[in-house]
DNA sequence: GACAATCCAGAACGTTCGTTCTGTAATAGC
DNA sequence: GCTATTACAGAACGAACGTTCTGGATTGTC
């Protein structure tokens, strides 16, 4: 009898099968529908198949024993810029990371908005049009932070600038003026990340 | 005896305690958790609430009878540029879109991987120095497109540009040079999109 | 002040859950 | 050829599940 049992690996459909289910439904399923989703008839070894992968990581239990997702469930590759030989294969490097985009990006949810860019006046801070915003929404914000504040009605991008005791809208593109709106502006929230889909 | 019968509106509170529950845990808890995350000691009444967020959208079933988020359970406020009066309070407007930033930049989960942006040489295609690269793993891409290719081990994201018969990889950023590296390179993979955190 | 609707508590009930135990076929090691 | 180990199947069992029903407290309407 071996004092230390290392559990032998699974196959590893299992996992993708599971992670796809979990993108369609956004939550695990019982163990019967485990079973039959991996082809098992037996919820004796899908009970033996989750302990497995929760030893693993990708599978985990929320305080009320109900099974979650684990910390790796999630995990894309996070490739490097400087990566070593064998990369070709990128499936050996361990180099994980990274949860979801949405946790990378949004620390409090109901707070958060997402805004579509217009125009071209923050091209020089990397700000394109078409761009989504994540905004965390705060009446107030730093000097040199992007944000996003509501002039005439409209919402609009710009550097909060410091500038004779008053704060000006700054944009980031020199065919663009210094916006000074008279009677002020209000500012609608802090700029926290953004997203850009190309294809 | 009315026909339609609206039911009423529900405490918000409910919904977001739902929502904070499933941004730590990943899951839809069982009703007697949701019971007591909700300061509930009925189920019945956790069922009937169950029911009407279901008719709202927020939840919703899997085909095996198990509780999912629905299809606004996501759903982040996307403020438009372009918003009319009433602005001030975003909560009035209703336009809503989107589900996840995941599923809208991450199409092929198991071929999409994320690839840290080093330097500046992409810099006037809006992609800057620790940016976030979504690549979608493909070993061809067509003319004009981002790529990360594999140069003497590393990655490198530039433009895929034909020159005279053959493909070189083009910065976007006059300071630096066409790379045309000898015995050619390996395309990783086509951006898909990009993401910055700011904060 | 009567009535209906809403919000919630509590208990009963059949179903489904996950665990555990026993058993078996296939493969591998010596 | 014997023995271990692995990968499942099948059944049994108590606990937990979600549904449904009854009922009470509160609020608003006319």
């Amino acid at each position: 009898m071996a004092l230390n049992v290392q559990k032998p690996a699974l196959d590893p459909s299992y996992l993708e099968k599971l992670q796809d289910y979990y993108a369609e439904h956004k939550v695990i399923p019982s163990y019967s529908v485990l079973a039959s989703l991996w082809g098992i008839s037996a919820k004796s070894w899908v009970s033996e198949c989750v302990k497995r992968f929760e030893e693993a990581g990708y599978l985990d239990w929320t305080p009320d024993r109900q099974l979650k997702p684990g910390a790796r469930f999630f995990e894309r590759r996070l490739a490097d810029s400087a990566v070593q030989a064998g990369l070709p294969n990128p499936a050996i490097a361990d180099g994980y990371d990274l949860i979801t985009i949405d946790d990378y990006l949004v620390k409090v949810p109901s707070k958060t908005s997402l805004v579509r860019v217009k125009g071209d006046s923050m091209i020089d801070a990397g700000i394109h049009e078409g761009d989504l915003l994540v905004v965390e929404q705060q009446p107030n914000a730093n000097v040199g932070d992007v944000v996003v504040a509501i002039v005439n009605n409209e919402f609009t991008v710009k550097y909060l600038e410091r500038e004779k005791g008053g704060f000006v809208l700054k944009p980031a593109n020199k065919a663009y003026p210094v916006l000074r709106p008279k009677g002020g502006f209000e500012i609608f929230g802090v700029m926290a990340g953004l997203v850009r889909r190309t294809r």
